[in-house]
DNA sequence: GTGTAGGGCGCG
DNA sequence: AAAGCGCGCCCTACAC
């Protein structure tokens, strides 16, 4: 499928004339400590270590490999480009003009991405992974290893290897575009496009409270480190032998969130062991946070802003995940060790930040795939209700008049909080054991065994629409033994020439279990998981059309993360935007017409939760 | 030294 | 009958 490269030099390539879609790619220089993760595309291409050493160019019938300086750009200039990993390579070849090591004035007509097609249609999204799935040619990355941390100019056989390599790359990335890219929507194309655009956009960052907070935290974790006696601190094996050396048993876990760390820091709360784990995770906490405020400092562009990455079908369901050395999407909620890492994030001179995030969004969707009828009409006659009074109102029994909230609050009922378990653990087939741990982590609930056992009973009992969703998936599933598994989503369901499915390939039915490959590993597939994925991934859906939707209208997120969108608003028309933005977020979905859609937006000078 | 697995810490 | 799921990055320990 991939044909053998027909090298041609600059010269020759600028004597012929050709048309179509031409791959480009670059080689660079990088070390581990110089590398895309560690300092995030703009700041790789902007450092002094940048090089570009190589560019490959093909048609598909010929190829150019020569150093990016003595590739003749106007031959490419106006025609399609692809490239695996587009935003590198433009950023790469952006950054070249700035050097005027390419002359400037040149630009494709578009810029397109084979890697991004690939996540889309689930194949793996690096090439070699990709060229494997979809043609089942093995490519070697042998040579780009060998050349890391070099510059193959100085090695004249390396060189020669390296220019096949890069050859064969821009081959193989054009083959996979060539081969897929029909099945790639125009509208999935955009979002790809705004997510790139956000990134290189960048947010507002408070670098003065970056700077100082990150120093603070750097001062209290060596001061915390200091006061245990092994190094590296936050060393479990190192923790473990001293445990020994006092006779006190070394917990199951030193996580703070472990169920078995907890009954061990309860049994042996008075030893010097447990003051030990605790600064451990202290230290571990703090290092983590100053890691992030020092990985944001690395990302600092003259503008002031500071550019980011975030991964387009990051995630099998189709959801962003982080990416670049950053991850957005996990800043932590509230303080820790007295940072708030939001807080880094504020709003530009003039302007306000405005976070306008899905309420329930899972949970909803959820009841809309079950077709659970009767609670999408309690959403829509009781606007003001969350996700867990529907709940309770519908299979708990709850019938006053007054919110579920209030009701709680002034009786002292744990209702509320054991819906809220019940909505957030039980849609996806979680058991009695593991919803004691749910119910303590979502809701504070101590539950007994029987408790728990009785909760997880009557749920079942009382929504059988979600039960019989996840025996229907399953059993879909089980058909499909042998072969793949395309679990269609409703976000396209009018128009079956672009549908979108969560794919588990070769599924394999034995006695005990049935078991797929998801986004290159084999895993266990069952009726809670299906409807898991499909839930997840049409909630994805639900905010991939409002960020179409809001950028369409003018309104542009900075920021995306699962159900939220992030916008800087000029001050002085905030209050009306944000109207008009939620507005355009709870229209109902041609799709998903009775889907109840609920939006919570609020302007801030700095984001938060 | 380099690559990787597993634990840990964060999020929706 | 039973099974929450989806991510990324840092650190340590360990194999090579």
């Amino acid at each position: 499928m991939i044909p053998e490269p027909n090298i041609l030099t600059p010269e020759a390539w600028a004597e012929i004339e050709c048309g179509g879609t031409v791959a480009v790619d670059f080689e660079t220089f990088y070390t581990a400590a110089y590398s895309v993760a560690e300092l995030g595309l703009w700041a790789y291409c902007h450092d002094p270590r940048f090089q570009a050493y190589l560019v490959a160019v093909t048609d598909g019938e010929r190829t150019c490999v020569c150093a990016p300086s003595r590739f003749p750009w106007a031959t490419i200039a106006g025609r399609t480009w692809v490239s695996h990993h587009r935003d590198f390579d433009r950023s790469v070849f952006e950054r070249l003009q700035e050097q005027s090591a390419v002359p400037s004035g040149i630009a494709p007509a578009i810029w397109l991405c084979s890697a991004a097609l690939c996540a889309y249609l689930q194949h793996p999204r690096d090439l070699v992974g990709a060229v494997k799935a979809v043609f089942g040619e093995t490519l070697d990355k042998g040579p780009r290893e060998r050349a890391k941390g070099r510059v193959p100019g100085e090695d004249y056989l390396l060189a020669a290897e390296i220019s096949r390599y890069a050859a064969r790359d821009a081959l193989a990335c054009l083959a996979l575009w060539n081969h897929l890219e029909r099945h790639w929507p125009p509208h999935e194309r955009r979002l790809f496009d705004l997510t790139s655009d956000m990134g290189r956009h960048g947010l507002a960052v408070d670098w003065a409270y970056v700077r100082a907070k990150r120093l603070e935290l750097e001062d209290l974790a060596g001061s915390i480190a200091d006061a245990l006696p092994w190094k590296p601190a936050t060393s479990v094996k190192q923790f473990e032998a001293a445990c020994e050396r006092i006779g006190v048993p070394a917990p199951p876990s030193t996580s703070s969130a472990d169920p078995g760390f907890a009954r061990w820091l309860k049994k042996h709360i008075d030893s010097d062991a447990a003051t030990w784990v605790r600064h451990m995770q202290r230290v571990r906490s703090a290092n983590r946070t100053a890691k992030v405020l020092e990985s944001m400092e690395a990302r600092r562009m003259p503008s002031g802003r500071m550019a980011y990455e975030l991964k387009y079908f990051g995630a099998s369901t189709g959801r962003w995940s982080g990416g670049g050395g950053l991850n957005l999407q996990n800043l932590n909620r509230k303080t820790a060790e007295g940072v708030d890492l939001r807080r880094a994030i504020i709003a530009p001179p003039g302007h306000v930040l405005a976070a306008v995030d899905f309420s329930q969004i899972e949970s909803r969707v959820l009841l809309f795939l079950a077709g659970d009828t009767e609670a999408l009409v309690l959403f829509r006659d009781n606007p003001d209700a969350d996700a867990y009074e529907i709940h309770a109102r519908r299979t708990m029994g709850y019938a006053e008049p007054e919110p579920l909230k209030a009701w709680c609050d002034r009786t002292g009922s744990n209702l509320r909080q054991l819906a809220k378990a019940r909505v957030l653990g039980l849609g996806f087939g979680c058991g009695w054991r593991k919803f004691i741990e749910v119910a303590r982590v979502m809701a504070g609930l101590e539950l007994s065994e029987d408790d728990s056992k009785g909760v997880v009973e009557r749920f079942r009992d009382s929504n059988p629409r979600i039960v019989r969703l996840w025996q229907r998936l399953e059993d879909a599933c089980e058909a499909r033994d042998g072969d793949h598994y395309a679990l269609p989503l409703p976000c396209t369901q009018h128009a079956p020439a672009a549908k979108r499915y969560v794919l588990y390939r070769d599924v394999h039915v034995s006695d005990e279990d049935i078991t797929a490959t998801v986004a290159g590993e084999r895993v266990k597939v069952y009726g809670g998981l299906l409807a898991e994925n499909w839930t997840q991934a049409t909630a994805r859906d639900v905010l991939a059309s409002a960020w179409l939707r809001c950028a369409c209208a003018g309104f542009v997120p900075v920021l995306s993360v699962h159900d939220e969108l992030v916008f800087e608003l000029p001050e002085a028309t905030a209050e009306a935007n944000l109207a008009r933005i939620i507005a355009l977020m709870e229209t109902p979905l041609p799709w998903a017409p009775h889907l109840p859609l609920k939006v919570e937006g609020k302007l801030m000078p700095f984001y938060s939760k």
